[in-house]
DNA sequence: GAATAGTATTTGTAATACTATTCTGAGCTA
DNA sequence: TAGCTCAGAATAGTATTACAAATACTATTC
């Protein structure tokens, strides 16, 4: 291998990510199986041709994501898919690479059933004034854009909007979801699937709550939203 | 260095996740701050006295749970605290080390408040023959436990309960969940604050609720549990 | 003064040698 | 025969060195 970084999906890539991504596929798709040893390094390396620095590399960033585990003398086996940590935007980003994301999309939509509204009453009593700053411009962004509806940008300023909830509750363990959001938000975008409705009327209504400081108000208001927007969806709970 | 491996509390850990351990205590703690730029490969391997690759390897752990980000020239940057994943158990382990867990503890146990009653309903619905297996033979410890009270494997019941009900959701996003529970339990228990009523008619209700496939039943004995184990606590939510 | 080319510094990749761990199995012992 | 001990082999872990690629910075030129 020449050169150590190729033009890929329109960003430069190091090798060790390109080739995690590989492997990670690999095992997401179950082409390999759970549980399975996987071959040794110095095999894979001839396989890959890259050195074993570059492949140790991968197997690490797989490993800290719990797809793969090592042991000297036994090798590296597959974990168990129950130490996949589905909430690294990273691998969030591989498994909807693969396709078949109907079930992927289903399971986040349920996941935010769940967290959105606590994330928005959890904002409304602990947003910064910062953060109130930043949402009421993008929330002002969406009512100018509802106004003269063009999908890229409302979908944009959609997803920012909710990042900004989650960044908002004060409370770490939200924190990750604002990039999960995005990776699956860039997922929707290119994989079509946009709907024209902007529900403004209920994203004003969890605005409003949150900048008054009304935790309960503003749960209920994104339960309004998640109830509406859902019904235009297959089927939500499977 | 002479010993690839070293004894620390009381495990086997190579070299690389050691170090990682240590950058990550003073990222997590604010010894170093966010954006800041740290020192180079070649300082940082005189200073922690390892080779250049193992303190790669640790930098390509910390890069992948969100914590640094490295760039040629310019060099290997603290990210802003929005992109740790504070939902992966490594990094969570790593956090709770660091003691004033206090806050740990209110944010975790919100995160719960939104996402067990839900985890409780989907298992309802979507739990394999199996799972419904090994939810029973807990639940039976957890009675038998509860007859004759034992705080160590009432503890341990506990935990594997609403893991598997974590596990059983059929849906991925939740998986994660069910080891960052553990990493917490863990923490528990070796700091104590373990309390000592077991609530086990709240846990037969969800218990039954979701053997019945009742959903709707299973989410609000859910809600019951931690309304009722809430008050013992100083104030959940800030 | 601005654009361009060159240079230096830092991370990325490669290749090799050696070490530590642990599975396997042979051989010994009870 | 069953079980234990120890030696060896296989594999991941660590170290060292060398070179490549990327980019911030500087100097040169127009």
């Amino acid at each position: 291998m020449h050169s150590a970084f190729v033009q890929m999906d329109g960003v430069k890539r190091s090798l060790h990510v390109q080739l995690a991504r590989e492997i990670a596929r690999k095992i997401l798709s179950g082409e390999v199986a759970q549980n399975e040893i996987i071959p040794g390094e110095m095999t894979l390396c001839e396989q890959f041709k890259v050195s074993r620095t570059s492949l140790r590399e991968a197997i690490k960033l797989l490993t800290s994501k719990g797809l793969l585990e090592s042991k000297p003398k036994v090798g590296t086996r597959v974990t168990g898919r129950e130490n996949w940590n589905f909430l690294d935007s990273q691998l969030l980003d591989w498994l909807i690479d693969i396709g078949d994301n109907e079930a992927v999309y289903r399971d986040f939509l349920s996941l935010r059933n769940a967290l959105e509204p606590e994330a928005a009453a959890l904002a409304a009593m602990n947003a910064t004034a910062q953060q109130r700053i930043q949402l009421s411009a993008t929330f002002q962004r969406m009512d100018d854009i509802s106004k003269d509806f063009n999908v890229e940008t409302w979908t944009e300023a959609d997803l920012e909007f909710h990042r900004l909830i989650f960044l908002s509750t004060g409370n770490s363990f939200y924190l990750p979801f604002a990039n999960v959001l995005c990776t699956m938000f860039k997922s929707f975008i290119t994989h079509s699937s946009i709907q024209g409705s902007t529900c403004i009327n209920e994203h004003r209504a969890i605005y409003s709550a949150i900048m008054a400081g009304d935790s309960d108000k503003a749960r209920q208001a994104n339960i309004d939203l998640l109830s509406k927007s859902k019904r235009r969806l297959p089927n939500s709970t499977k």
